[in-house]
DNA sequence: TTATTTAATGTTATATTATAACAATTAACA
DNA sequence: TGTTAATTGTTATAATATAACATTAAATAA
């Protein structure tokens, strides 16, 4: 699905999430997009939906917030991986052709058929180890 | 920390979910103990927090859920990995030293300093997908 | 022991995150 | 063009989680 496919809506969330370019919650994503005429949670959220659905942006679960994916050919789009600083609370997108290996091999050892998973590193960034 | 250690409040919520031996959400918790004294959301959120900072617990971030530590001795307090069947709900928690390992190589190769990494894995149980 | 500090509790109120329900509109397409 | 599916708009409310403050219990140092 491309960008230019996506309704009015769709696109007013989407370009404002890849505009703060880190992760944002919902109601802060509301509170900015008011100018542009969305006035309800409901209508956040259904966008919100729509956008993890195919792949544009990422929930980052332990802090429920959204962010826009980096891998703009996003074949990972179900298979997210994240890094997040505790301190800085620097969150980073995860593309590790390794890990995406493991996962398959796990998933014919376990039986279970897998179609999504989800993964955050929490922990200290460079920078903020060296402090 | 042992079982023996915990505060009163702590003791209710663990044996609760250890009883109840799948994921559970803090409210539903709340609900069930009440016949023991808990009255408060706080209470119980109070207990689930130190519950996983010991390892008793661990949070299942994607449900806002619940569940007790399988892994009694509990290394892997701080690494948990769990795989939801989309269709009945189902819930298990992986401890696989493979996915250890690779995140040990993982952290050298970023740079990062992890002490914390939650995975849900998302798909059809064996038995759900058979049907 | 007793003073002191740290952890846990109790309680009320409120903040934050998310969905239900229903009516109206627009887009996709047979 | 008529029909279905997707999207939107709106109000109300459900579900999840924390703030703030007073009190009590437990751990430990003098």
């Amino acid at each position: 699905m491309q960008k230019e496919t996506l309704s009015k809506n769709q696109k007013i969330i989407l370009d404002y999430i890849e505009k703060v370019n880190e992760p944002i919650k919902a109601y802060s994503i509301l509170h900015n997009v008011q100018k542009k005429g969305i006035k309800a949670p409901l209508q956040v959220y259904r966008a919100l939906d729509k956008l993890v659905e195919i792949g544009k942006i990422h929930k980052i679960e332990s802090k429920n917030a959204f962010v826009a994916c980096k891998n703009s050919n996003c074949q990972i789009s179900k298979a997210t991986a994240f890094s997040i600083c505790e301190s800085c609370e620097e969150v980073s997108e995860i593309s590790d052709h390794k890990l995406s290996k493991y996962l398959k091999t796990f998933q014919e050892k376990t039986g279970m058929k897998f179609n999504k998973y989800n993964l955050e590193f929490f922990g200290l960034c460079k920078k903020c180890s060296i402090k």
